[in-house]
DNA sequence: CTATAACCGAGACGGTACGTCAGGTCTTCGC
DNA sequence: GCGAAGACCTGACGTACCGTCTCGGTTATAG
């Protein structure tokens, strides 16, 4: 019970790392990045504004993207909603209008900008993996490992594609600015994620409650 | 940039532009995008390789984004297939085939490059779309006004909301790395996103040629 | 005759080096370089003061020593006078007034700094040596052939051990500051040093002009 | 500094300065002062050498300067040799002969570094002076004062010039660097020096002795 | 046998400057 | 007048030390 703490504590002589500095390099990054592009961020900018020194921030992170994601997550992140409505069409309707929320808003564009850095750099790719995308994703899953139980979809579904199926396109979407992200279009893209992955006999359920597609 | 130059003035005094010069910028960032992410490209080592001055770089392209777009459709582009197998779902799984092998390639690299590089040059997302996005969305589109004509897809059906269904997944699938591309993969998503949009008649009639899902 | 000048320009195209910059870093070291020792002089500092970058800097010089020695040589330095009375004695007295109230005045200051430099940095030893020193002692050294010339001193004496005779004990009163520089002192200097290189002959001539000693 | 510690203050309370720490520090200082120029040192590279804190520098000395100061007098000092023929001449060349080998000897580049040093730091001038230069001179002193009472030199001949006509021309050399130390060389500084402040009277003996110079 | 006090190592902190790199602009020459 | 060459100012990079400041711990004397 008390181990983990003591365990934790005393491992190390000299002057402890500065909470204070820390929280003032995670709110500076946090309000830069409400402000500019996550490229257009610098780590001396960071700094001035923090009121800290450069070595700080190198001695705590790996690069700016880092610091970035960590102010991202500690500042711009709220609980993920995975519906529970009984219906795998309704669950996925409501949780792609939250995340439609989400993306829309500063924190969605922090979110593209994290995606875009990625593509230039292999180890942030696999931090931002694993510590925003993967912990997402697993909270969001069971919402499809429900629908299987319910069998509303088949049992071997895969569910990462199934979450690709809904995201994906929305990503794209909004990365590429081919389109607009209005509630039809996102309504439109949840229902055909839904059709797409579930089984024929909720196909029919479905239609009788509707009117013929 | 570089569009509808030579027709309108010929008059012109003084030295005509380079287009050996042209040619060796677009040759020398192609190499380039081909051994390193566009981020770390840089202005002066394109000049340095194409043995031009900085200056002349700026005076055709606004931007090394533009440069390396420029490359890229120039040399680094292939015609996109559109397949006409009569069925949508054949013709998605083959298109798919098709734009998983240039995602893969160093091509795609760049591709995902400029849409990271979108992501903070709303300048260049409009010089991206304009360019080279939105002429390869039109040309793939008749797949879908096909099958729309065959009625495989209701006749409201928005192509570009199905497109987004069936690239948006592999995109981020791509960009992201949360999980491979294999050719199971890609197929899965191509039947999610052909069941997602097919209608009643046709999924009736597939069902008939396969083993219930 | 014209070919030297020929030679010097039109060999490299590019934006010729800027005479404006060159003259303000010139101009800002020397000021800093009168108020504060040579070690305590930066890069940036001269570059800010001077409106200049620091890059410029790097270009032309190869540290900061060897722009103030340029700053030095350029703005502090006055012509050295080089007495010719006809008597060694008084040439040496004369001179040694004259190094006295160089070595008091800030170009001394500074000229201690660039001997103090050289201690640390073997290469800028030899650029001192060779821009400064050496033309000095140049100029200086026709002092002691005259002499020779007029039989005050041997001919087989070594000027360059004289020049050290009289000028070294000055110097190192100088830097460590055990003991003034009066006239009083440094006339002294100047008789030790010139009974120590002058011939018995002369010798015996300059007691009978004045007391025993 | 480091001075007069002891007698005083028996009774305070507290742990008592580590002599362990204060030898490594010196150890530690001493041995890079032979590896690379004063100005090369770090007070961190010290620590980190000697296996101790900064702050424990900090607390004992003023500056790296100090620090390697006290170094260089606790480990690189020998005896001054201030030999006694009954002859200045003889005197003065022996003596030359052996600080001619201490200034060449790696304790001569430390002490050069430290008058290098002092051209930047008016309190580390003054302590070398104190520390260092005034005891040596003191020593040393004695033998012109020999010479007074052989009546050699003139009765009210100031040693310290005397020793600056002696010292003086070697450190310059050195420290500028235009010429060699070689035996001849330091021989004709200390005979020339000798010329310079021996009377007449020594001057005739001398003479007799050797040929005409 | 505590309590108090000064010391010590470790090392984090806000800073300043380093020397380098690239950005985007400018100026000159040769074609 | 275009284009190469290349110098210019700017500003960020990541690193090294500066001198200061906590920490946890150690080793003395004083009570």
């Amino acid at each position: 019970m008390e181990l983990a703490v003591s365990l934790q504590r005393n491992k190390s002589a000299g002057r402890p790392r500065s909470t204070a500095s820390e929280a003032a390099v995670i709110a500076a990054t946090a309000e830069l990045l409400k402000e500019r592009p996550l490229r257009d961020l610098t780590i001396e900018e960071i700094a001035r504004k923090a009121g800290v020194g450069k070595q700080t921030i190198y001695k705590w992170w790996n690069s700016k993207s880092a610091v970035a994601l960590d102010a991202f997550c500690k500042t711009m992140l709220k609980e993920v909603e995975v519906p529970d409505t009984g219906s795998l069409l309704e669950d996925m309707a409501r949780q792609l209008r939250s995340v439609t929320h989400f993306y829309k808003s500063k924190a969605g564009d922090a979110f593209r900008q994290f995606l875009a850095e990625a593509q230039s750099d292999e180890e942030f790719r696999r931090l931002f993996l694993k510590v925003f995308l993967k912990p997402r994703r697993d909270e969001v899953r069971v919402m499809w490992e429900r629908a299987i139980e319910r069998k509303e979809i088949a049992a071997d579904t895969d569910p990462e594609i199934a979450m690709d199926n809904l995201y994906g396109p929305l990503i794209f979407r909004l990365m590429s600015g081919h389109g607009s992200l209005s509630e039809n279009v996102t309504q439109q893209i949840a229902q055909n994620a839904f059709w797409g992955i579930a089984t024929e006999k909720v196909h029919a359920a479905y239609r009788k409650r509707t009117s013929e597609r």
